[in-house]
DNA sequence: AGGGAATAGTTAGCATACGAACGAATTATT
DNA sequence: AATAATTCGTTCGTATGCTAACTATTCCCT
């Protein structure tokens, strides 16, 4: 008798997500951004150092791939540059042009002034509650689904990997081959 | 002192939709599901009435565009099919297909037995307040964007469309012309 | 040092979404 | 009834994401 109740957390969750994500998008719409945009370079302009772009895409949570056309649009329209590394000739680090450091405080801005609308009258307790409560939920969601019997990719004790740690997690897992 | 401490909302938000999302397309994947289907079977088998697309789409939060080439792979798959609706020939509905109707449940099941692993152990009261912020914040995101001067579309009284509901309300908004 | 495995970025092909614009059909206004 | 406005489904072009598979480089272990 307490279990039905939530049946609709899942799309209440997704559907205030969205809600959120396509209110910031209209109001950066007319400097030419969209989300996948601007999320790049905020993640950009927040980094101390500057990143490559496998650390560009964990930070956003996208594929490698997806990030390689969204960083030709962006670099097309001189928001980005990618520059060789030189410490690893396989890297490249990606940069903020000029026209990107002219924007990102309105960036910042205009998503500070959304959150403070939306989030304004709601007692300071009740967010934390649901913070809380989300972050658990993503914390679960997020685990990799490993409860039945699996193989065991190393019978062994190393893993191969010298320790490392594999970025996304479901890229690239195991090369399948014949 | 109380503002700077939600800054993390919006993208804990995010992430937590994106998880709970991706987690449950994994389990429905092996039937051959992704997101996109696999949300509109629902919304079919909840509907006590066959849908038009312009419903279906409104249900999904999707454009009809959007909404055509999806249907179109369901169909082609044998998941649903088109049906000429007999009060307005403009109106197509949608019924499911055998195929669907059999994978209903299944579908129904997982998503419940995912959302009840992820609120598992959440005092009933947290996820109460949750559900409550949540339902707030989407509340005011969805809510269109009309505080500063907008010419109005009708200055007289009646806004010429006989009282029915603007769909979407983002789509086909004003036929601009030259 | 040398060989196998892992990593970084890429391309190719596909799925899913959007907005603009269109034709057919229906409804509202004159 | 004639005309104007609206609605429904559609096509087109584009943006954004994914997986699989490839090349070049680097790392690890013997």
């Amino acid at each position: 008798m307490s279990e039905l109740d939530y049946e609709g957390f899942g799309p209440l969750l997704h559907g205030t997500a969205r809600a959120w994500r396509l209110k910031l998008d209209e109001r950066l719409r007319p400097m030419g951004l969209s989300q996948a945009k601007w999320r790049t370079l905020l993640h950009l302009s927040l980094a101390p150092e500057a990143l490559t772009q496998a650390e560009i895409a964990a930070r956003l949570g996208i594929e490698e791939p997806s990030l390689v056309t969204l960083l030709h649009r962006l670099e097309d329209e001189g928001w980005v540059a990618r520059r060789e590394a030189s410490h690893d000739r396989r890297c490249k680090t990606v940069h903020l042009g000029r026209r990107a450091q002219r924007v990102i405080a309105q960036i910042n801005s205009t998503a500070a002034n959304l959150r403070h609308e939306l989030l304004a009258n709601i007692p300071a307790a009740e967010l934390k509650t649901c913070m809380r409560v989300l972050d658990g939920i993503r914390g679960k969601a997020e685990k990799r689904e490993e409860a039945l019997a699996r193989p065991r990719p190393e019978p062994n004790g190393h893993n191969g990997n010298g320790g490392r740690i594999a970025r996304t997690g479901s890229r690239r897992r195991a090369a399948k081959r014949v």
